[in-house]
DNA sequence: TATTGTTATACTCTATAACTATA
DNA sequence: TATAGTTATAGAGTATAACAATA
């Protein structure tokens, strides 16, 4: 288990004050930080971050072949075997044939993956408010609205 | 050279708006595109993130061990000896040995380091100026703000 | 015995190359 | 020839374990 107070580094008092102002380190520690907490948060079930967010892509856009679901994450179709892997292991995405091409799977989110999805999304949720305790609603907003709107969204 | 309208993917297009709401991938892009412009800027300088890093922690609390460096860079002092063997073989600081412990290094920054440290600087606030370039200057600020009361500072 | 710097090693994550079966 | 999925492999990055020198 894991000290609150430790979420950023194992002893935040020893970093040097040098950095403190980088923009660098600024997002490299909130994004180590969150992803700690992501990963206790879905340790449970047995998920990890990369499976929770290809899970999130086939439930909302599937059925899709593998290399689209590649590609909507953002990584190589090769990485995303091992991610499919896991959902399938997990029972939360079935690798039905495609209808046209026999190459290809249709991957679907099954019942069950949509459960966990869920359960997914609330521990997440949890973890994230704890990682968010520091700001205000307002500031936890602006935050939102700024790294959206950095990557053009 | 990198386009400045692929800043945070090959082809955002692509994406699955599935993640786009969430903290996770938000903060990951968001460091991603950072570090890979940074990377860019500090190239010409020979030097790495790290190596900048490490270089304006010794500049600014120097002279100190090396251990005492990697602490307050947060890596261990194994991954301490490259760093400040890039620094070295760039002629940023010397290995100076500590005064009463013959073990230890006195890492100390010099006039050429603190140069270096200038030029990386610049190159890093040109690099992040078109990074934060969708945002207003009042953004940028609150985005800051954000990151920096989320590390407890 | 403990600590500093170092090296060797291992582990994680991810991509590239090569294979197969289809198209 | 090209593509979908897979496997084997390699590379980057970083940590753990073990070592010599010194405390």
């Amino acid at each position: 288990m894991i000290s609150e107070t430790i979420i950023f580094t194992a002893m935040a008092g020893e970093l040097s004050s040098a950095l403190d102002g980088r923009l660098g380190p600024l997002l490299g520690r909130a994004h180590d930080a969150h992803r700690r907490l992501s990963v206790a948060a879905l340790e449970p079930l047995e998920l990890s971050p990369k499976g929770y967010g290809a899970l999130a892509i086939v439930a909302a856009d599937g059925p899709l072949k593998q290399q689209r679901l590649a590609q909507r994450q953002g990584v190589d179709r090769t990485t995303a075997v091992a991610v499919v892997d896991e959902l399938e292991r997990l029972g939360a995405v079935k690798r039905q044939r495609h209808a046209t091409d026999r190459r290809a799977y249709a991957l679907e989110v099954t019942p069950r993956g949509r459960r966990l999805l869920a359960a997914a999304e609330q521990a997440v949720a949890e973890a994230e408010e704890r990682f968010l305790a520091p700001l205000t609603p307002g500031e936890r907003q602006t935050l939102r609205a700024a790294l959206r709107r950095l990557q053009g969204s």
